[in-house]
Parts: C-alpha cells; sequence; structure tokens
RNA sequence: GCCCCUAUAGUUAAAUGGUAUAACACAUCCAUGGUAAGGAUGAAUUUCCAGUUCAAUUCUGGGUGGGGGCACCA
C-alpha cells in the first residue's frame, strides 16, 4: 500500500491506490483547493493519476513554475478548442508554453482576424464556464495515427509518428474535445480561471522549417489572479515606452528611411553619442594595448573569393560592378582587411600577440523581415579587433577580452553578465588535435573568469569555436552582445605567417573579438536600459543652459561657451519661451542637467543647477561647476 | 524571405466615395518670466503605381516602407 513521501519529509500512508487530489485533502483543504499538478518521484502527473506504489510527492499550486505553466498549458488548450468550436475544419498542431504565457499553430485557409481574437477569447471563457472535465486515455499508436487521419488531423497524426517508439501516446479529453498530448493537465477547463488574454496573431513555419507551410499562431498569456494578469500587461507597457525607436525619434537622435531600409540616419544628438562611445572605447583599447587601423570598404572580389565569404556569405553581400566590369564587394567583415594588414612586412613571434582594432562600418544583406530598428540592421560598426598570437596565448588572450568586456559593460552599467560557450560543429574545417586545444584554450579562460555560462553543443562557426557574451538589462532581458572567436581558418587562407624562434614560419592563430557588437546595436540597447536617461558622461547632449529672461542671454551664452571648451555638449536656450516651458521641454527630452542663470547668478558668477528628475536646485561657482562635471564626464573607470 | 496587420502635417492622433480635423511642434507678434505647458495670429498634409467611379485620401489590385511574429543572425 503506497507510502507517500512529502517535500518536508513526512510519510503519509495509504491503505489504496491514491490521488494526487486525495493526499491534497489528506494535507489541507485548503491545498486540495489550491492543488494543480503533482510531482510524482518527479514526474508530473495529472491530480488524478492513481499512485499505488511508494514515492516522494510534491503537489504544485499556481505558486510554483509546475503550477502556472499547467495553467498555461490548459489556457492552450481551452484556446484551441474555441477555435475549433468557432472555426471548423482548423486543424490543430502544437501548442506549447512559453514564457509568461502560450501559442497554439493551427492550419485554417482563411486568416485569422484581430476581431476573431475577441471571439475566440468569449468563447474560451464560455468553455471556462462550462468546466469540462479532463480525463487522459493511452491510445496504441496505430490507433491513434488511424484516427487523427479520420478526422482530418494531419499534423497531429505527423506528430504521432515522431513521438519515440518507447514513449506512451496518450490523448486528453476535455469533455468531448481531445487533443493528442503528453500532458499533465487540470482536472478541468473550469480550473485555469479567466485571468488570459490572447495577445497577438503570427505566421510560424511547421516545425520552425522554412520550407515547410506556414501555420497561424495565436499567442495568448494567462496568470493566476486578475492582479498577476494586469501587473504582465503593465510590464509589457511599460517595456513598449523605453521602445529605443519610439525614444529616438522623441530625443531626435536618428531616424529610418525608405531610401536605405535597415541603415541609420544619424542626427546630431545621436552621433554625439556614437562618437562618445567610439572614444570611450579607443581609450580602452589604447590602455589594453591594442593598436587601431582602418581598412577599405570596398574590396575586389577575388579576395572574398580567397577567404571564403563569397561562398559561404555571399548572398549577405552587397556588391558593386564598376563601369570597366570589375566586381568588388563592400565589406560584411573586417577580418579579410585585418589579415591584409598584418601580412605587410615579416612579422616575428616577438611581435605576438599583436592585437589589431578596427571601428569598420561594413554592411549585410539582410532579411526584410528581420530589420528591426537599431537592434538588427543592414550597415553597422563593429567595435571590431583581430588578436594574432600562438596556439600557447589563446588563454591569456582569451581571459584578457574577457576582462576588457567586463570592465566595459560595467562602466555603462551592466553588471549581470553571462557566456555562451559554442563548441564544434559537425561541419568545419581544421584537424581534431587542433580543435582540441583551441576548445580548451577558450574553456580555461571561460573557468578562470568565474562567470556563469552555458554550452552551445555544436553551435560554435565553422572555422573555430566561441564565447558570446549576453548582458542582462535593467528590466530582466538578455542581449548578446560581444563576441570571440578562435579562427583556426583564415589565417592560413590568406596566406598569414611569422617567424618562430627557430627561424621556420609559422601560422598565426587569428581570435576575433568584438565587445559592444554593433555600435548601433549597442546603442539601442542603452537607450532602453536608461529609458533614454543615459548617464552623465554618455548623454548625447548633456547640458542646456536656460536665461530666466532675455536680459540674461549674455550671460547664458559666457557660461555656455565655458561649458563648451571644457569638453561637455552644450545648448543655450536663448527663445522666446518661459522658464516653465523650457524646463518642462528639455526634461522631456531628457537632458541630465539645466543650466538656469538669471540675475541672481549674474550677480555671483554661478549657475543654479536643476538635475533631471529632480526640483531640487544647487546653486554653484561656474569655475566649481566646470571642474566637478567635466570629471564627471569620463567614465567611471578612466 | 514567409504569414498577418499597417501607411493621413515635423510628431501623435481624428474624419470622409464630393481633396480633411485637432493637439503639440514650427513661424511672427505681444508678454520678460525664478524651476514641468503665458497669450494672439499664421503657414503646412492623405506613401507610390494602376484599376473601378461623374468623382478615390476613402473601394480593389500591385510596389515600397513600417509593425507583430516565423525563418535567418555565418
Amino acid at each position: 500500500m503506497p507510502n507517500i513521501t512529502l517535500p518536508d519529509g513526512k510519510k503519509l500512508n495509504f491503505e489504496k491506490k491514491v490521488t494526487g487530489l486525495k493526499i491534497a485533502e489528506k494535507i489541507s483543504k485548503s491545498l486540495s483547493k489550491q492543488a494543480l499538478v503533482i510531482s510524482v518521484d518527479g514526474h508530473l502527473r495529472d491530480l488524478n493519476f492513481e499512485i499505488d506504489n511508494d514515492c516522494s510527492v510534491k503537489i504544485h499550486t499556481s505558486k510554483d513554475k509546475e503550477g502556472i505553466e499547467t495553467i498555461r498549458h490548459d489556457t492552450a488548450h481551452v484556446m484551441a478548442m474555441a477555435v475549433q468550436e468557432l472555426f471548423p475544419g482548423t486543424q490543430v498542431t502544437i501548442g506549447p508554453v512559453i514564457d509568461d504565457g502560450f501559442y497554439y499553430d493551427f492550419a485554417r485557409k482563411e486568416p485569422f482576424t484581430e476581431e476573431d481574437l475577441q471571439k475566440i477569447e468569449k468563447k474560451m471563457k464560455e468553455i471556462v464556464e462550462r468546466d469540462e472535465p479532463t480525463h487522459r486515455e493511452v491510445w496504441k499508436r496505430d490507433k491513434a495515427v488511424e484516427h487523427f487521419k479520420k478526422t482530418g488531423e494531419i499534423y497531429k497524426a505527423e506528430i504521432i509518428k515522431s513521438i519515440p517508439k518507447e514513449e506512451e501516446v496518450s490523448v486528453y479529453f476535455h469533455g468531448k474535445w481531445h487533443d493528442l498530448c503528453r500532458g499533465p493537465h487540470l482536472l478541468s477547463t473550469g480550473k485555469i480561471g479567466k485571468f488570459f488574454k490572447l495577445t497577438k496573431l503570427a505566421g510560424a513555419y511547421w516545425r520552425g522549417d522554412s520550407n515547410n507551410e506556414m501555420l497561424q499562431r495565436i499567442y495568448g498569456t494567462s496568470w493566476s489572479s486578475q492582479k498577476d494578469l494586469d501587473d504582465y500587461l503593465k510590464r509589457i507597457e511599460e517595456a513598449e515606452k523605453r521602445d529605443h525607436r519610439k525614444l529616438g525619434k522623441e530625443m531626435d537622435l536618428f531616424h529610418f528611411r525608405e531610401e536605405s531600409p535597415g541603415s541609420v540616419f544619424w542626427h546630431e544628438k545621436g552621433w554625439n553619442l556614437f562618437q562618445k562611445l567610439i572614444e570611450y572605447m579607443r581609450t580602452k583599447q589604447n590602455i589594453a594595448g591594442y593598436k587601431e587601423i582602418n581598412t577599405p570598404e570596398i574590396l575586389d572580389r577575388s579576395l572574398w573569393e580567397k577567404s571564403g565569404h563569397w561562398e559561404k556569405f555571399g548572398e549577405h553581400m552587397y556588391t558593386s560592378k564598376t563601369p570597366d566590369e570589375k566586381i568588388f564587394a563592400i565589406k560584411p567583415m573586417n577580418c579579410p582587411g585585418c589579415v591584409q594588414v598584418f601580412n605587410q612586412g615579416l612579422k616575428s613571434y616577438r611581435d605576438l600577440p599583436l592585437k589589431m582594432s578596427e571601428f569598420g562600418k561594413v554592411h549585410r544583406y539582410e532579411p526584410s523581415g528581420s530589420l528591426h530598428g537599431l537592434l538588427r540592421v543592414r550597415a553597422f560598426t563593429q567595435d571590431d579587433a583581430h588578436i594574432f598570437c600562438t596556439e600557447d596565448q589563446i588563454t591569456e588572450e582569451c581571459l584578457s577580452v574577457t576582462n576588457l568586456i567586463l570592465e566595459i559593460y560595467k562602466d555603462l552599467g551592466f553588471n549581470d553578465v553571462i557566456l555562451k560557450y559554442s563548441d564544434r560543429p559537425n561541419l568545419r574545417v581544421g584537424a581534431d588535435e587542433i580543435w582540441d586545444k583551441a576548445e580548451d584554450a577558450l574553456l580555461q579562460a571561460i573557468n578562470s573568469s568565474k562567470l556563469k555560462y552555458t554550452i552551445n553543443k555544436g553551435e560554435g562557426a565553422f572555422y573555430g569555436p566561441k564565447i558570446e557574451y549576453v548582458l542582462r538589462d535593467a528590466i530582466g532581458r538578455d542581449w548578446q552582445c560581444g563576441t570571440l572567436q578562435v579562427d583556426l581558418n583564415l589565417p592560413e587562407r590568406l596566406g598569414a605567417s611569422y617567424v618562430d624562434k627557430d627561424g621556420s614560419k609559422k601560422i598565426p592563430v587569428m581570435l576575433h573579438r568584438a565587445l559592444f557588437g554593433s555600435l548601433e546595436r549597442f546603442i539601442g540597447i542603452l537607450i532602453e536600459n536608461y529609458s533614454g536617461k543615459l548617464p552623465f558622461w554618455i548623454a548625447p547632449l548633456q547640458t542646456i543652459v536656460i536665461p530666466v529672461s532675455n536680459d540674461f542671454d549674455d550671460y547664458a551664452m559666457k557660461v555656455h561657451n565655458k561649458i563648451v571648451k571644457s569638453g561637455i555638449t552644450s545648448q543655450v536656450d536663448l527663445k522666446n519661451h518661459n522658464l516653465n516651458y523650457k524646463i518642462r521641454e528639455h526634461s522631456l527630452s531628457k537632458i541630465p542637467l539645466l543650466l538656469i542663470c538669471g540675475k541672481k547668478e549674474v550677480d555671483s558668477n554661478t549657475v543654479t543647477i536643476r538635475r533631471l528628475d529632480s526640483n531640487k536646485q544647487e546653486n554653484m561657482e561656474l569655475k566649481e561647476f566646470l571642474k566637478k562635471f567635466s570629471a564627471l564626464s569620463k567614465a567611471p573607470s578612466i
């Protein structure tokens, strides 16, 4: 007779077979009400799953990840039910749980509309009201395939074929409606509650493969209380408010236009931010021993053929034919150009490691559907560098790249960084021994960095393993920015070599690295992270000087000129508006410092500071202000 | 690239088979002001190409861009 061990170690003994629900009832009335699913020896089961052996269990409520995910999974089922009731002939395919919600993919000729979503939601509420009971059946594979084929559910039949032989084929019923599903599920449709919302319509390929037909996906979210649902919707709204595309327009940083989709038109303020970041990086890299170079944007086709890009990357490359019929490519990467710089003159082992950096603007013909503001563009500037070194130097160089990245992210307010490590893919170049070495070296560097990391098996580049640096922003989103790749291929292809101690020619290892990745993308991330309120040292426009009335224009100009001389970006606002108006206007455009100048300031040779998001006034001598704030114009670590 | 949605002034929005409204921004004038919108006046617009129609910004088709996803991100 089953002996049930609870998470706190307590044991309960039952006379005969028992279900999760019974166990919950025995523990407490409130638990039996809140119980959603149960883990039995680590396997998630329905609450009416019959237990007849000794085991450990944990009963899940909406407070657990397992509980809330089951609610979402059930909501997906209820949605599919509603869709099939409203639109007979629609086929269901898959409907998994995702972060904060769920989706279900449907096959139907006519597209769903926004109004359909309302109808579906209404129908879902009806189904919740009907409180259809759930029950689970295990079917024979053949019977299941035949059944779903007969009912016109071709996709389901296909899914069954791909279920591993040793797994059961289970079918869940909610009332009469049923779906092939692994489960577990709640006891009835009423249990999901009413705190759900269908959020968006989308297309999605069957089995995620762009060669397959496109299905219609409906996304939704589902929670265990109205408050959680409201909080979630609020969170989405807040994230929309910090959208860099919106803020970029409002703050007059940049714009995009039809003539060049995916390329940025930088305005004065945005370009200032861009240049500040480059200046900052340049300083950091000089300190770290990099030599900055610059290589041509347009290079002859033959170089790209030699490097392998023509073949492997050709469809993403812009090309250009000259009047005399020569074909050039606009560089999609900086590496071949950099290797050519390395190739100038004989290099000795004493020159290694040789770190060459380049703020190189590259162009890639990205698929139109992937473009997204600054985050995915067709023309962007990489903070690129290539480190030529020996195999023995890989670990040390990787470690120093990692440290540099951490310093830089920290200066910019990102302290939460994780690594993604990708090792050898099936399709690759180079001998296994070299891969062994490269992977060991990278792993050593990762381990000594003490950062958390994940392994992406087989996801490395064809020419070598890589690390990707992922930072977490102020609202918990992860962004992959920096990357470090070991290249065992390109130096050889382009004939790079150095003279070793013994006088023999050797091929150097090349490390590709980028810290921000793309300046454009990083600026997008920065804007969203700070909601546009960038720290003083990096702000696109740091101060605006405002005279209290026109009588003080001269003094305001004088203050402005001194500020500009001290290296702080400043504007002076002499427009015909009153003080309140100007303060409101410039606060909304997120200028960190407003300097007010009136009679008081003129008489005492001071300025009155108003900081963004504060209504305090600080009066200080102009000299003191210049000293204090030009120091604050530097990055924290410089 | 694929699916769906979408395109009105500098921006954000409204309206209509008979060429369009508002707010903010902008310009001029008045007001010269002390920490988040002072007042008056003014100028300015239907994404492009076809089609239907007496008439298209509105309806239909297509192009292009934008948005949400999918795929892609070497």
